[in-house]
DNA sequence: CTGAGTGCAAACAGTTTGCATTACT
DNA sequence: AGTAATGCAAACTGTTTGCACTCAG
């Protein structure tokens, strides 16, 4: 994630790069990805305090920095949009929970672009795929 | 959807078909997708009472005949799963939030087996195409 | 200096839980 | 008859909002 580039976005919506701002795109840029607002506030050492961060998140998704995600926890995971970092997709764990980051897509490409034929204009898309992580199969294996 | 073998399903985990198990399942055989629990309740004239009908759509999921989506609303949608229906995807469009149904997948299988050679076994997978659906992309070449 | 952003407290929405009552099988 | 399921009210969780204060540009 270019730091830079995230920063000329936010200044051309009228909106600055703060201190909360800048550390939650570091977050990002540690290598973390398909963060929960929750996460994000506790790897920053922000207190119980998360309205803020909120806010925060908003802002950088309305501005296209980041994606909301939907995996399989009720609450909100953000990830890096496309246009910011590289196309990826999630694995999640049905055990234990864990995401994994894929990289690349498994779309097929003809399919997805018969769609457009069909009216429908598709811009973005996720993919959440749903098994076992190595770690926990080796257990269901164990068994 | 087949009502004989869901109901065979729930004999099967010891749990009973009820008035309001055969109303909610009624609701997907009526060709309905991506449900909201509100939804439902709406439709089968439910009052404002959810707490049954969560419970209900929670067993349901349990023993396999639905799953839980989870598309760009914050709150859970349930839709037949693959077993007890055809395999589909969902379109949402980003403008007027309706979701429409897509019949069949665009996966590419071979790049998805591929993945099962990394140690994740994968099971499922649930797929969201964003866009502008055919009646919001009139609007927008208009202006 | 000005308006975007913050921290706090209070409100909200969707969902969950405990408990007494009801109704499938 | 026995236990899963229901209805109600109260609790919970993640998120949002109003407001006075602060700070980035």
């Amino acid at each position: 994630m270019d730091l830079a580039r995230a920063t000329d976005t936010l200044h051309h919506h009228g909106l600055r790069l703060t201190r909360l701002k800048r550390a939650v795109l570091q977050q990002f840029m540690d290598g973390g990805c398909a963060f929960t607002a929750e996460e994000i506030g506790d790897r920053m050492g922000l207190g119980g305090e998360r309205s803020a961060l909120y806010r925060c998140l908003a802002s950088l998704e309305e501005v296209g920095i980041l994606t909301r995600l939907y995996l399989d926890d009720d609450c909100r995971r953000y990830d890096v949009a496309d246009g910011f970092g590289a196309h990826h997709h999630h694995l999640v764990c049905t055990r234990c929970a864990a995401v994994e980051r894929l990289e690349g897509c498994l779309l097929d490409r003809a399919a997805t672009s018969r769609l457009s034929h069909r009216g429908f204009l598709v811009r973005d898309h996720q993919l959440v795929l749903r098994g076992l992580c190595p770690d926990c199969r080796r257990g269901e294996d164990a068994r």
